[in-house]
Order: C-alpha cells, then structure tokens, then sequence
DNA sequence: ACCTGAACACCGTTCAAGT
DNA sequence: ACCTGAACACCGTTCAAGT
C-alpha cells in the first residue's frame, strides 16, 4: 500500500450547533467512496486534507499552534484533545508523548495568545497594559475564559509575569503596587469575561443590542488606577 | 417483586483521584452477592443508601439540594448530570424533565449559594456586600468558579440582580452607579476565583503558604470605591 | 405526567505493543 | 524516541416506550 495509493480525501465537515451537541457531516469528494488512511499513512504519503498538517514532526509547538486553530473556529468546548490529534494526523495518545495533560495546553495556550503582553515592547502605562489584556483575550474565540481558566491554576507562570508587568507600571511602595497589580488582574479577567460571553451570544442569537463595552472596561480600570491615586497620598 | 423484597443495600464507595479520574470500589455489605434494584424499585422500597433521597418526588428542587451535596463533596468536575441522577435514584434522562440541561442547572446552584446575598437583608454598604458575596462562594467547593461560570450566561437574572444591589450601595449619577457596580462584580469574580483555586490547591498539596486573601480583597474593593469617591468629586 | 432503557456521539487518559 | 491501537471509565442529551 505503501507509495502507490493515491490521493482522494474524505473530508469532514463539522456543523457545531450548541455546546457539546455537534453533528458530523461527512462527504466523499469523488472516486472511491470509502478510502481510508491510518493517520500515519496520511501523513507519510501527503494525503491532503484541508487544515492537516503534513510531514512535520510532532511537537509541542505543532500542538499548541492546532489547537488554537481549532479554538478559534470552533471553540472552547470543541477544543478536545482528540480533535487536537486529528486535526495533526495522530493518535489521541501521541499528544501525551508531548504534554502532560490538557491544563497544560490550556496554559500553553494562555500564553501564546498573551505573547503580545508579554513582550519586551509591551506598553509602560496601566490603562494601555489592562487594554492590551483585553484585546489580546478578545482575538480569539473563548479567549477570556481561556486565559482566565489558565491564570486560576495556582502555579501559572504567567500570571506572575502579568502581575509583574502590571505592578510595574504602578507608584507607590511595593505592596501597594502588589495589591494594585492583583486587582486590576481580577477586574481585567473578569470584565472581558463576561464582555465576550456577551458578545459571542449576540453574534449567536443576533438579536442583542451591544452596549459599548470597551468604554465601561477603561473607565473600570481608571476607577481602579484613582483609587491607587489616593492611597498612595 | 414489588413490597416482597427486602433491604439488602450495595453500597458504592467513590475515591476521587484527580480531576476526572475517579475509581469505583464497589462493595457488598452482607448477604446475597449480587443484589440489584432499579433506581424505582431502590425508591418504592425505601432501600436505604446513604446519601439517597427516598420516595420524594422528583422536582427541580430537589435536584438542586442534591448537586449542591454533590459539588460540596466532590467538587465541580465531579458534579455530572449522572451523578446527580444517580445520588437521587433515578435514571439521567430523568433530570430533563425537570431542568433543560446542565448550564441552567449551574445557574439555579449558583442562586442558592448567592442566597444570602440576594436575601431582603443583604448589607447595604458596598464592602460588605462585596465581603458578602466573596464569602458565600468560598462556602461551597468550587464555588467561585461555579459562579462566575452562571453569571457569565449573558442572560443571568442573579447578575442583574446582584448588580442591581451594588449599584444600591454606591453614590453619584445612575450611569456611575452601573459601572461601579460592574467593576465591583467582575473585581469579586476574578479574586474570589483565583483565591479558591489558591486555597483548594494547597488543602491539597498541603505544602502551601496561604498568604492573607482576605485582607487583600478588602483593599481591592477598597481601591475600586476610593476611585469611585473622586470620580463623584 | 413522569420516568426508564437504551442509545448516540462523544470525552481525557493510559499503556502494551510496534517501528 | 515516538507513535498506534485499543481499551478504561466515563460524559450530556434525546427519545420511544412504559406506567
């Protein structure tokens, strides 16, 4: 079978209704209508099928990068790990030869959509640094509750660097800007959660009226930053 | 069968290992080895299995008593439609026709945990609503993440009405109030969250030092009004 | 009206065995 | 070293059929 089979794909349409309910649509493009590959066969001979990766090594880079891509056409609740895997051409468990398990990937990808933050050139000021959180979160699909389900796991490295970055753009003494650092943490996460679940249900439903939310979000934040203000008087 | 057979209880322990790996030590307490009732003949008979409601109708309510027992002892990963159904004796399909499915069953949870804080004698100074609040999530096992996982359903009736009390315990101008009230919930959301998974991670590991998270939301709170105070001014 | 039985279409994770 | 196949122990939800 090896070299000598080739190519017709059986590609797969996904229809995702509601939450867990996802019905599968499969079609068969032409020729032989059932043709199948093992997900190894697909990727040494270069099957191709739309949005597969082929050839390259499995990583974890190669898995995060997937299922970012899944997340963002999908969503969350679709981001399983074994739509991961087959969306790269493996096994559910060749994944696990890479991560741990799936809290991981979901910190793994916490950080990938938060590099924009974390980056030498972020912003020095509290309000372009809570804005930059904000929009960074809000370019994906599910991205805030992505990214706070991530931040809640107590050892996240990078929630420590994100309260790092925001108490560096605080005054006062270190504890102040601690404390400071942590609250506009929880009000950041918590605003754009709610923010996108909203919007992601207005886009669903289409019959909502949405309130501008970037306005209330800074004007959070600058309550927030005011206060710092006089305590530090 | 029915009112001739008699008690003989096969009790079902449950060891919780992690996350949503849970192994079933099944083991018979006396008598014939295998003895097995439907979850109606278990409920007509009264067999008594601890921790089983008996021969009450089913209703939303007790639905939600039961999860709520559920979520306290085994947490939110762990609080599954087939638990609850099974904790009741009654078989999943059941639950249905009490509840449309599990996203309003998390958010009836989530009303009787914030029950004192929707009570008429609810504080009416906005840190001891906040305090309030904080403490009623604390109270249950993943209570946080529970509710803030309800509130976040765009169409929330408990957000609003919580929003609506702190709104109440704030001064200035009705479009102050509402974003006030706003960064107050999302502020309580996001700490009381990241607190619990602090705190429920080092009841677990033990080797944790659980710095002071009271007094630290105290002052976050504290923040968010003195800024509120000099937007007034 | 209220519930069971059984199915449908999935999950995350593990691990002996292959290459 | 890296991956497959197959299993284990589950999920939420639906719905014809029973009482």
């Amino acid at each position: 079978m090896r070299g000598t089979v080739r190519a017709s794909a059986t590609v797969v349409f996904f229809t995702v209704t509601a939450g867990y309910s996802c019905r599968k649509v499969t079609g068969t493009s032409t020729g032989h209508p059932s043709n199948y590959f093992t997900p190894r066969a697909e990727r040494t001979l270069g099957v191709s099928v739309p949005g597969r990766l082929q050839d390259v090594q499995l990583t974890r880079e190669s898995i995060v990068t997937a299922a970012v891509a899944i997340l963002d056409t999908y969503g969350l609740a679709d981001m399983t790990m074994r739509r991961v895997a087959t969306s790269l051409g493996v096994a559910p468990g060749a994944l696990y030869w890479h991560i741990a398990n799936k809290q991981q990937l979901i910190a793994a990808i916490a950080e990938e959509i938060l590099t924009p933050v974390l980056a030498a050139t972020a912003p020095r000021t509290a309000p372009e640094l809570a804005g930059l959180l904000r929009e960074s979160m809000l370019s994906r699909r599910d991205g805030a509750e992505l990214v706070a389900a991530a931040l809640s796991q107590p050892e996240s490295e990078t929630r420590e660097v994100v309260e790092k970055q925001l108490a560096a753009t605080l005054e006062g003494d270190a504890d102040l800007r601690r404390v400071g650092a942590a609250s506009l943490l929880h009000l950041v996460l918590g605003a754009t959660a709610l923010e996108q679940a909203r919007a992601q249900h207005a886009a669903d439903t289409g019959v909502e009226k949405p309130r501008d939310a970037s306005g209330d979000f800074h004007r959070g934040v600058e309550l927030m930053l005011a206060g710092l203000d006089t305590a530090r008087a």
